[in-house]
DNA sequence: TGATTGACCAACT
DNA sequence: CAGTTGGCCAATC
């Protein structure tokens, strides 16, 4: 784990976020300690397409459940309708029930 | 190599 | 109560 760069560390956070359900940017950084900030969570979702394997970054949204980063997504939409075939309910960008669904890597993993 | 920026957050004014 | 500022750390200009 040592041996993972931060982004890689992130990536491996992501990927195991269970289906229908979502976490934040700050929870991840939080659970990954004080290696980063939950801006570099968000850089890293930026650059999460360079990544070998698939990062299911429209399962990361900001302690809210805004959904701030849809655009990166190749649409201002996908992002939404991605979780809401998950089973995700989406209002004005923003999740439904959000701590419902919220899912903490701390807490759950 | 210094300055700027970024899918954020919390505190301060 | 809304807008600004600082901090976080890495990548890009």
């Amino acid at each position: 784990m040592s041996d993972l760069s931060f982004f890689e560390k992130v990536y491996a956070v992501v990927r195991q976020i269970p289906y229908g359900r979502v976490t934040s940017y700050r929870a991840i950084a939080r659970y990954l300690g004080s290696e980063g900030s939950a801006r570099m969570v968000g850089w890293a979702m930026n650059h999460s397409h360079t990544a070998t394997l698939d990062v299911p970054a429209h399962r990361v949204v900001n302690r809210i459940g805004m959904l701030t980063g849809k655009h990166h997504f190749g649409g201002p939409h996908v992002m939404q309708q991605l979780l809401e075939s998950e089973g995700i309910e989406i209002i004005d960008d923003q999740i439904v029930h959000f701590e419902e669904h919220f899912w903490d890597p701390a807490r759950e993993l």
